[in-house]
RNA sequence: GCCGGAGUAGCUCAGGGGUAGAGCGCAUCCUUGGUAAGGAUGAGGUCACGAGUUCAAUUCUCGUCUUCGGCUCCA
């Protein structure tokens, strides 16, 4: 008798061994169908395997991440089925899944190349085998038998693979004419997949590593449901309208250029008016939480950095010294703004009751990025930080880190950021030489960090072994439109650079104490963090934010007196207008996509027996009617201060 | 940095060894008392840059730069 245990603590029991396929089926033959894959006692195994001892198993269908990773898994393998058809001969290095689909690592024989067009040749042989309906076979086999076996294939990358791996724990997987090394688990035949869409090429190096040979990595997804492919396909072209390159180019937000140089964006004018707002928005906040703005300059002497120790671990990565007039005498740009707020912080001693010291800059750094990470807003080689650091003693940092925190949160909260992530990376405990600073240090800072976030009430994740060498941080990242996760605010705890520039405070005690530095950054860059804005709000920015709040239009040359009157009137109010002086015509500029990004369009002069009156039409909303000038200011002020409320508490 | 696409008007893109093309935008004029439009005309290009092949290169070849998709990296 075996009793299954399903995730409701039901039991079932059956008489004898049983397949994850039978429980399925012995529950409704609707779930029977969608089920993919089964976890037993948490690993995940193939529906058709036996389990023949007491387990607890859950059945994992599309809906679940198991599931979805037993379909793609089996579908990298059909692409390897259908690749070795048309490229016999070719090697296989490792195929998994990822987040939306699969690739597959190949070696193509006698230097062949894939193209994107021979991708459809390949979806269609995927299909046509998907549909013979072939079983998907697990077997075990001898460490040698494995060896044996690709080495018949001359298949040097799964011989590689083999080598490391533990006889009696190996697997192969057979459907139609292709056996590979897996370990599975699968779909019990390949009828399961529906629709199938192989997405893009790519390099990419044996096992992550440049020194190895490259391959041509091959991306894919598919669907049990045709639907759910064409589906995705829209998903995807409606992300692509979001990619912050292209509404910050329609938008005219940012530019790059040649004759600039790569990675160094130019802010254009309502770029700029949309950053300066976060920044005062940020700025309010910190001055609310008791920073004081510094400001430091855009070099600084390489000793400097030596001492900071970034030289030696960054220098190749930088733009290099800056020599000067001076013999032997070498700037850099600089690649962070932590030790120039060291050097404040030393300006004069300092007491226990000075700290904590909370110093705040907008400081643009300079890094020389490999060219190819190179990507729009998000990855640049100039940009500005919304920098901040923290001094203050070890009692100190917990609370210091929730006000942080509660920063963020502010923030996120004000721009409705709701799909993001947090992570704490703390120290590897199995390697404690990694890291500096004394042990008992790094365990007030790591349960500082975990208590904090937990008082907060913020759900985390735990990296272990993630921590910089200096101290755990704090990472929040976002979704971009396609899916990518970008890290935006950060907040690291460091013991090494207060150690390097000799920081110090008199404690009450009378002795010299070494202050705990915090790095943080709400924002991460304001580069970045306009782009993931952008992409979050698909250029429709919230009020309080929007480049153009408000534009005025004159219907005709006559009325651009009253116009400039609306629009100096309003701009009392705090509202940028924009007042565009051309004649009837101006109709045409400010329609469609333009129109769509404008809050708000007033139109002067449309009833002539109302001149102090405007016409205001808000968008998505249509016509709000005619209302004084007067009124609309309020109006306006109204909306963005109950967009703006709550946002300090 | 590495692998693979791409670079043609302000934007989106077509073309192709022999005066350079479209749509949108822009300019001028006409029409339209209008919910943001119709018509006519026009301006805009060293076809990314540099070499080579050729009688002739924007087109073919090589190199450089930039950009896109990945890899790797991210203080």
């Amino acid at each position: 008798m075996i009793h299954i245990t399903l995730p409701d603590k039901s039991v079932r029991e059956f008489e004898g061994a049983v397949t994850g396929l039978d429980i399925a089926k012995s529950i409704s033959n609707r779930l029977a169908k969608d089920v993919l894959s089964v976890s037993v006692d948490g690993q995940v195994w193939d529906l058709t395997r036996e389990i023949d001892k007491d387990a607890a198993v859950k059945l994992n269908t599309w809906d679940d991440r198991e599931g979805k990773e037993t379909f793609w898994h089996s579908s990298a393998h059909l692409m390897a089925e259908a690749i070795e058809f048309y490229y016999p001969g070719t090697k296989f290095g490792i195929g998994p899944t990822v987040d939306t689909g699969f690739y597959y690592d190949i070696d193509l024989p006698n230097g062949q190349v894939l193209s994107e067009k021979d991708l459809e040749k390949i979806e269609k042989k995927m299909l046509e085998l998907a549909r013979e309906k072939n079983d998907i076979v697990r077997s075990e086999i001898s460490k040698k038998d494995a060896l044996d076996m690709f080495t018949q294939k001359n298949d040097e990358l799964k011989l590689e693979l083999i080598s490391e791996l533990e006889d009696g724990t190996i697997t192969l997987y057979n459907q139609g004419k292709f056996t590979d090394l897996c370990r599975g688990p699968h779909l019990p035949n390949t009828e399961y997949i529906k629709a199938i869409k192989l997405t893009s090429i790519a390099g990419a190096y044996w096992r992550g590593d440049e020194h190895n040979k490259m391959l041509t990595r091959v991306y894919g997804v598919t669907f049990p449901k045709q639907k759910m492919l064409d589906e995705y396909l829209v998903m995807i072209e409606e992300a692509k309208k979001r990619d912050h390159r292209k509404i910050g180019k329609e938008m005219e937000l940012f530019a790059f250029s040649d004759a600039v140089g790569q990675g160094l964006p130019l802010w254009l004018p309502k770029g700029t008016q949309l950053r300066m707002q976060l920044e005062d928005f940020l700025k309010r906040v910190q001055k609310k939480y008791g920073y004081e703005q510094v400001m430091t300059p855009h070099i600084g002497d390489v000793k400097l950095y030596k001492t900071s120790g970034h030289f030696q671990k960054y220098g190749k990565d930088s733009f290099q010294p800056i020599s000067t007039p001076a013999e032997g005498e070498e700037y850099m740009l600089k690649p962070m703004n932590c030790p120039h707020h060291c050097e404040i912080y030393k300006v004069r001693p300092k007491s226990y009751k000075d700290l904590p010291i909370r110093m705040a800059e907008f400081g643009t750094v300079y890094r020389y990025e490999m060219s190819g990470e190179l990507h729009g807003l998000t990855r640049v080689r100039g940009f500005t930080q919304d920098d901040a650091h923290i001094f203050c003693r070890p009692d100190q940092v917990k609370e210091e880190f929730q006000k942080v925190i509660d920063i963020i949160f502010i923030i996120f909260k004000a721009l409705s950021f709701e799909n993001y992530t947090a992570q704490i990376s703390l120290r590897d405990p199995e390697k404690p030489e990694k890291y500096i600073g004394s042990p008992e240090n790094w365990d007030k800072a790591e349960s500082a960090i975990i208590e904090a976030c937990e008082e907060k009430g913020l759900e985390t994740t735990t990296e272990l072994g993630e921590a910089a060498f200096y101290g755990p941080k704090l990472d929040f990242m976002i979704k971009d439109a396609l899916g990518r996760s970008w890290q935006l605010g950060t907040v690291q705890v460091d013991y090494n650079l207060p150690e390097r520039f000799q920081l110090e405070y008199i404690g009450a005690d009378d002795n010299r104490h070494r202050p705990v530095m915090i790095h943080r950054a709400p924002f991460g860059s304001m580069e970045r963090f306009v782009a993931v804005l952008i992409e979050h709000t698909a250029g429709k920015f919230p009020l309080w934010l929007t480049p153009e709040q408000v534009v005025v239009l004159p219907i005709s040359e006559k009325y651009n007196d009253y116009a400039k009157k609306v629009s100096d009137f309003l701009n009392i109010s705090d509202i940028r207008t924009v007042v565009d002086d051309r004649n009837e015509k101006i109709g045409r500029k400010i329609r469609d996509n333009e129109l769509k990004r404008i809050p708000y369009l007033l139109i002067v002069g449309e009833n002539e027996a109302q001149t102090e009156s405007v016409s205001v039409r808000r968008q998505g909303e249509g016509d709000k009617g005619v209302m004084k000038t007067s009124e609309f200011a309020d109006f306006v002020l109204k909306e963005i201060r109950e967009q703006l409320s709550g946002l300090y508490n």
